[in-house]
DNA sequence: GCCAACGTTGGC
DNA sequence: GCCAACGTTGGC
């Protein structure tokens, strides 16, 4: 099974790759749609390269590398009553939410942004580059993810 | 903070 | 099963 490749998106707000890399390891609980649970829960497998992808932020953009360390799982705060993640429809016995946990790969220099991304040529196909893309998981191929990480490389930290 | 784009819900 | 209303995402 060839490795494969994943976008990841998340609010600065909740969690970022500095914490990431402070923290090593990560669960990425929360995703409640249904598009991205399927790729978490079926296609995901360990080993697998993810783009830390910072959204809602100035700029937005690619900020670092992880990788899957652990596939898809039931998302345990879907059970946590109170929690804001806690979803009544799923139970233990038929969980509705997965989840992955990502461990820490690298920090890029700087933030490659979004704007970037879009004028690169050979990522204009990536689903983050297309307008009104708000999906949070999403694949990506090793062309595109190749790419991203050279120009994460190079990127120059913020002023 | 605005608002366009999208997903989900619920009435019928 | 349609579709309007609503809630959320996320760039700007």
């Amino acid at each position: 099974m060839p490795r494969r490749y994943w976008l990841m998106k998340c609010e600065p707000a909740a969690y970022t790759i500095e914490q990431l890399a402070r923290d090593g390891t990560c669960g990425w609980e929360g995703v409640r749609n249904y598009q991205a649970r399927n790729f978490m829960r079926d296609d995901m497998q360990v080993g697998d390269g993810v783009l830390f992808y910072a959204s809602n932020a100035d700029p937005s953009g690619v900020t670092g590398l992880a990788e899957i360390a652990r596939a898809g799982y039931p998302d345990p705060f879907a059970w946590k009553k109170g929690h804001k993640y806690f979803d009544a429809a799923s139970t233990p016995d038929k969980p509705i939410w997965y989840t992955v946990d990502l461990k820490y790969v690298a920090t890029f220099p700087g933030i490659v942004p979004l704007e970037q991304l879009k004028e690169t040529p050979g990522l204009d196909q990536m689903m983050v580059v297309r307008k009104g893309s708000r999906l949070s998981v999403q694949p990506v191929t090793k062309a595109e993810y190749d790419i991203v990480v050279k120009l994460g490389k190079r990127a120059k930290p913020a002023a």
